[in-house]
DNA sequence: GTCTATAGCTAGATAGAC
DNA sequence: GTCTATCTAGCTATAGAC
C-alpha cells in the first residue's frame, strides 16, 4: 500500500503561501506546490479541487493571521490611538510581504473567495472605529481610513511616489489629517442645512 | 515586393490597449495583438523589441490621454474645487476602465517604465495643489489626497468594501473631510511646539 | 515588413495503475 | 494518496525565405 501521505493540508497551504509571498500570485503553479512539498504535482488534486481552492486556502489562513495580530496590536488603551496603531500595523504588513498584501487587495472577479472570509479582519477595524465615531458614521469613516492606508502602501509598492521625499513623514502627515477628521462628528453643513 | 504594411504602430498600440482594458494586462499576448491587427505574431518583434516594449508603449500613450483630460477637468475656476473635480475624475476613470487603471498604478519591479514616464499626469496634480497649499507642503499634502483616492478606487475595484452601503456618498465623505485638512495649512503642533 | 516553421518552455488538469 | 503518462493549450522569441 504505497498510499502513505508524503504531506499534508497544511504543509500544502504554507507552501502555496511561501511561493506568493515570494513571487506573486503568478508564480503560484501547482506544479511549484507539489515540487515543494516534495510530490508529484497530480497528487495534490486529490486534496485541492483546482488552482483556485488553493490560492481560497492560503486567503483564509492569512486574513486568520493578519486579523489576530492587528487586534492584538490595536489595544493601546485609547481608540483613537488603537486606529493609528491599526495604520501603521497595515502599512508594515504591506511593506513586509507585499506579495502577501496583494493577495488580499486583489480583485476577485470570478468571487473565488467567499463573500465573509474577511469578516474577522473587518471586524477589528469596525470594533475600534464605532467607539470613536458612533454607530452612525462609522461606515464611511472607516473607509476614509483605510481608503487612505490602503492606498498609500498601494502606491508605495508601486513605486508611484515619484518626486522624492520622506514617506514615512507623508504617512504620518495623512494620518495626522486624517484621523482627526474621522473622529469629528459629522459637521453640520452635511446634516443640518444652512447652520 | 511582398512587404507592404499590413498595420501601423499606432494600430499595434491601440489594439494592445484594447486587449488590456478588456482583460487585463495578464491578457496581453502578442499572438493576440497580432491577430487583433491581421497579422503574424513574429512580425510584431519587428515593431516591437518584446512584450514590455508593447506594455510601455500602452502605458505612455494611456498617460498622455488621462494627463489631458485631468488637465481638461480641473479647470473650474477655484483651485479647491479643481481637487475635487481631479478626485472624481480619477475615480470615473477607475470605474470606467479597471484594467487600464491598473496598468497605471501597477508594480514594476523590472523597472520596464521608464522613470519620468508619467510626468505629465503628476504635473497636474502638484500644478493644482501648490496653488492651494503652497509649495512647502505640497508634496505630503498631494500625498494624502491622491492616497485616499486611488486606496478608494482600488478598493472598490477589488470588492473590498463589504458591508454595503452608498458608496458615491463615503467618497464624498472622505472628500468633504480630506481636502479641508489638505486645504489648511500645518497646523500648530507640527511645527510650534506645545502652542 | 510579412510570412512559415519551429524551438523551447510552462501551465492546468485527467486517466488509470498501484 | 501516490505515481506515470498524457492531453490540451497557451506563450515568447528566433531563423530565414520572400
Amino acid at each position: 500500500m504505497p498510499s502513505v501521505p508524503k504531506t499534508s493540508q497544511e504543509a500544502v497551504v504554507a507552501a502555496a503561501r511561501d511561493l506568493i509571498d515570494v513571487g506573486g500570485l503568478e508564480s503560484l503553479s501547482v506544479q511549484a506546490v507539489a515540487q515543494a512539498v516534495g510530490v508529484q504535482a497530480p497528487s495534490l488534486y486529490k486534496r485541492f479541487a483546482d488552482r483556485a481552492a488553493l490560492i481560497r486556502a492560503v486567503t483564509m489562513d492569512l486574513v486568520a493571521e493578519i486579523a489576530g495580530q492587528f487586534d492584538a496590536v490595536a489595544t493601546t488603551g485609547s481608540p483613537v490611538s488603537d486606529l493609528r496603531a491599526l495604520a501603521h500595523a497595515h502599512r508594515q504588513f504591506g511593506q513586509h510581504s507585499p506579495h502577501l498584501y496583494q493577495l488580499l487587495f486583489r480583485p476577485d472577479p470570478h468571487g473565488e473567495v467567499p463573500p465573509d472570509a474577511f469578516a474577522p479582519l473587518i471586524a477589528v477595524m469596525m470594533d475600534r472605529i464605532e467607539t470613536v465615531v458612533g454607530k452612525r458614521d462609522a461606515l464611511p469613516a472607516a473607509r476614509l481610513l483605510v481608503s487612505f492606508t490602503h492606498g498609500f502602501v498601494s502606491m508605495e509598492q508601486a513605486g508611484a511616489f515619484r518626486l522624492g521625499g520622506d514617506l514615512d513623514l507623508a504617512f504620518r502627515y495623512g494620518l495626522d489629517r486624517v484621523l482627526p477628521s474621522v473622529t469629528t462628528p459629522t459637521p453640520e453643513k452635511k446634516t443640518r442645512r444652512a447652520k
